[in-house]
DNA sequence: CGTAAATATACCTTGACAGGTATATGCTCT
DNA sequence: AGAGCATATACCTGTCAAGGTATATTTACG
């Protein structure tokens, strides 16, 4: 099992990860909340902490488990390199449908008017560093 | 072949993605650029191509292979659920350090004075909305 | 029109992983 | 100590996807 991306690729183990967002749950817990059986929720868990994701404490018979932030962030970073793409394409999008509202306010009747609707990308801040 | 996760766990066409981010390239290109075999190239695109991460253009013989922001920022949306955790975390561990500072800060020599570093997670811009 | 280049597809084999069943480990409480 | 709960592990099996080899398709060009 190596990435980071192969663990979340199971959609069970990105079930238990955004469970845990939340807070801290035990075994018995997660098994009862997403409906599985509880030898394949360890086998995940086992997964998910070997590799970073997750760690547990004991509580006497229980196990605790919570999330651990490193791996998640490691799937930002690789993501980071195509948000600057995705924010020139929708810039680009954005200027192509402003062209086509300017060349079309001339003629009739202006059935659909396009608003302009809060597109929440990361705008240049500056932080290409 | 389900999800865009499950797309993006291949290292190979991780490696794909990576290289359309700065220009469109053909499959020629990919393939010296990578040093893989041209049909396996070719088989990532088609994985690519129908998940959406990628469109082509003919271009004569060649096909020229750009991206597609969607599948994309589907992964960061995801993402998004965690990073309020991960700045929480980050915000409380700078709170430790910086209470082991103050604690330190009366006895002997001070050998290791603690740095403020820039970790530049989102901060909270109240963007909760 | 035939050949060569660029790319796609078909078929096969192999390996890895998820899930199931059974069982082991560890803890609590009486 | 023994019973019972919570969790982990071992083993087996089916499935599916990645890579290799061979071949098909499309297009340019002499």
């Amino acid at each position: 099992m190596e990435s980071v991306f192969e663990i979340i690729a199971e959609p069970n183990r990105r079930a238990i990860l955004s469970l845990l967002v939340s807070s801290e749950q035990s075994v018995g817990e997660i098994e009862c909340q997403l409906g599985m059986p509880q030898t394949t929720v360890s086998k995940h868990l086992r997964v998910l902490r070997e590799a970073g994701f997750v760690e547990s404490t004991v509580d006497a018979q229980r196990r605790l488990y919570r999330l651990r932030p490193e791996p998640l962030q490691e799937v930002d970073m690789w993501l980071a390199q195509f948000r600057r793409f995705w924010s020139a394409y929708v810039d680009a999008l954005e200027r192509h449908l402003d062209r086509m509202d300017r060349d079309q306010s001339t003629p009739t009747k202006q059935k659909t008017r396009r608003k302009r609707r809060g597109t929440n990308r990361e705008r240049d801040k500056g932080e290409t560093k």
